[in-house]
DNA sequence: TTGTACGCGTTATCAG
DNA sequence: CTGATAACGCGTACAA
């Protein structure tokens, strides 16, 4: 505990060489007060030229940083920090999003605090509560499962909070999604044009809020053909690789498997051609639509449409949105919330 | 379910002061002094059981959440926070040790301040200062070319630093590392073993630390085995697909082409594999050995083994061998730098 | 143009 | 066991 390094206990300011220097180490360096080394350091407006020239001499020779923290805790002072909870950066979806929001603020000179909350609404919670703990100036979230209280509550202290890649009920908050539906439902239909009628699918259907919107897109586009969706084919999958393996080798087990697979989103998409290859499907025996474009994709011995989207550009427009609630007045920053969906493409066998 | 409850019912002080709660008014609604109310958040050690009980209340009452901040002014209060700057989180390398990391540290309560170098030194050094300036209490870099002015800082200004996947000559600090020589050695010593004696290779061979390593132990196989290195076949390329693929494809154009391929990265062979499809090259026509293993490797249509490892595992040992330095005395904190190397696993065809 | 006084939210110290 | 006091490093308001 008590593991103080040898130092004098009331030195008021006089010698502390080895601690970091700080404003007033500066001052007395250049030979002013602290007052004018905080103005020459935002900019140096009303300070006369020369001062400025021994103020920045000083700073350098002492290699002084402005602390960020005593800073923060001033009213009207932002911390220049965004919190960036995704569920998890492993996922190259996710780390598209991280990059693509890393991309949007760091312009202005802010960084990002980031948390994996693994789909864990608790965990969620408490990255949360850390990151206002923190006094971030924003926060982009993937929310996981349904509307914590977290975030109910970083709304509430009025925290810009940007939902991206899910929207939550009951939670007016700017909001960036990929076009799900539409994108479901484009691909969905080009396996219909080509005489599918049996066709997989392998992904969440309801609970995870993408996974919904997919099937949506997998279901409306069945509707609008008249073909009815037989119940054995839909193979209601958390997104991880094994669940979707498992879920594929399912439907290749039925007595009449499907001719085409749909899967809702690229952890799926490996499982599925996992399964396959297990399971010596030939390349001419299954036609396939994935969610979510991967690298290789080109390379999959099967053939197979790409509903693509831009992962970093979802990022990128949550964390331009944040700055615009940040940069904009106080009125802008009360502004209703806002919707974005972007869209997707689909890039045909 | 339909939760409209985002109002103030449940929170007076909410509708009169949109401000942030401190701990003065816990204290004032607890009834005590912002001193004992800093006691129970810290422990709650010798104070009063009914006064715990009503602070914590209190607590909750209000939303109050400690200034992280602030706090971390106080001289000998740690903030909490691992400045993580890796060069590029898109490459799923980078994410898996940015994930070890956060998993190692996110125990004992830290969170992650991350920054993409995007392999700049420039931009590096913007970060370390930064972080630094936020006084983290300490660094996991992934260091991008050679030895920065601004890690050297760093480590001058007693911020404990963990260097991950890449060592710095001049710079004794706490390294862990992938045995990329060793690796690429076994790889290697595989295709001579199968009788292939010209053997492209494709990727970094210089300047960037693991590609120089990984061409040492590739060379390293070559001397052993008495097989001289054909210069038309190393196609030393920075790590971007594109640039690999190109590489590839000029090794294809030679009149003698190699019957083999290793490729030194993830990146790499994203492009070798590219430039193999897109000439046409059949799977008896190349053997391949790749360092780094990925997702759907056992999909490729080319017989291929890898040089497999543990990034997370790197990032996990980093963020150890980091609250290693935290936890320790002042003694263990500057004792000797330690260098970690992890080893590989060659996953044959 | 420059400096002084004060306060931001928290905690170590020390007196009670 | 508890609370008043004084910092921590910085920036606003005001004074000179």
């Amino acid at each position: 505990m008590g593991s103080m390094d040898a130092d004098d206990s009331s030195t008021p300011s006089a010698v502390r060489r080895s601690a970091v220097p700080t404003i007033m180490d500066v001052a007395e360096r250049a030979g002013v007060s602290a007052m004018t080394v905080s103005r020459v350091l935002n900019g140096g407006k009303n300070v006369r030229p020369a001062k400025i020239e021994r103020v920045m001499e000083a700073v350098a020779e002492l290699g002084y940083r402005r602390n960020e923290n005593a800073r923060s805790i001033r009213p009207g002072q932002r911390v220049g920090l965004i919190g960036v909870i995704i569920t998890n950066v492993l996922n190259p979806y996710y780390a598209e999003v991280q990059f693509g929001v890393e991309e949007a603020v760091s312009g202005s000179g802010a960084r990002l605090l980031v948390g994996n909350s693994g789909e864990d609404a608790r965990r969620e919670r408490a990255l949360v509560d850390d990151f206002i703990g923190r006094h971030v100036d924003g926060l982009v979230v993937v929310p996981s499962g349904s509307a914590t209280a977290g975030l109910h509550k970083a709304a509430a202290a009025g925290i810009p909070l940007v939902l991206a890649s899910r929207r939550l009920d009951g939670l007016q908050v700017d909001t960036v999604l990929i076009d799900d539906v539409a994108g479901a439902y484009e691909g969905t239909r080009e396996l219909l044009a080509e005489g599918h009628t049996r066709i997989g699918y392998i992904g969440a259907t309801f609970g995870l809020f993408t996974g919904s919107r997919r099937f949506e897109g997998f279901r409306r586009a069945h509707d609008e053909e008249d073909v009815s969706l037989d119940p054995a084919l839909i193979r209601s999958t958390p997104s991880d690789p094994e669940a979707a393996r498992r879920g594929t080798l399912g439907l290749l087990r039925l007595d009449e498997p499907p001719t085409a697979i749909f899967s809702a989103n690229n952890r799926s998409t490996v499982g599925v051609l996992r399964a396959l290859m297990e399971a010596g499907v030939p390349p001419e025996g299954m036609r396939l639509v994935a969610f979510d474009d991967f690298e290789l994709s080109n390379m999959v011995p099967y053939p197979l449409s790409v509903v693509d989207h831009d992962a970093r550009e979802l990022g990128r427009t949550a964390g331009r949105m944040l700055m615009d609630r940040l940069s904009g007045g106080a009125e802008d920053a009360h502004g209703p919330a806002r919707l974005v969906e972007l869209p997707t493409r689909l890039i045909s066998v």
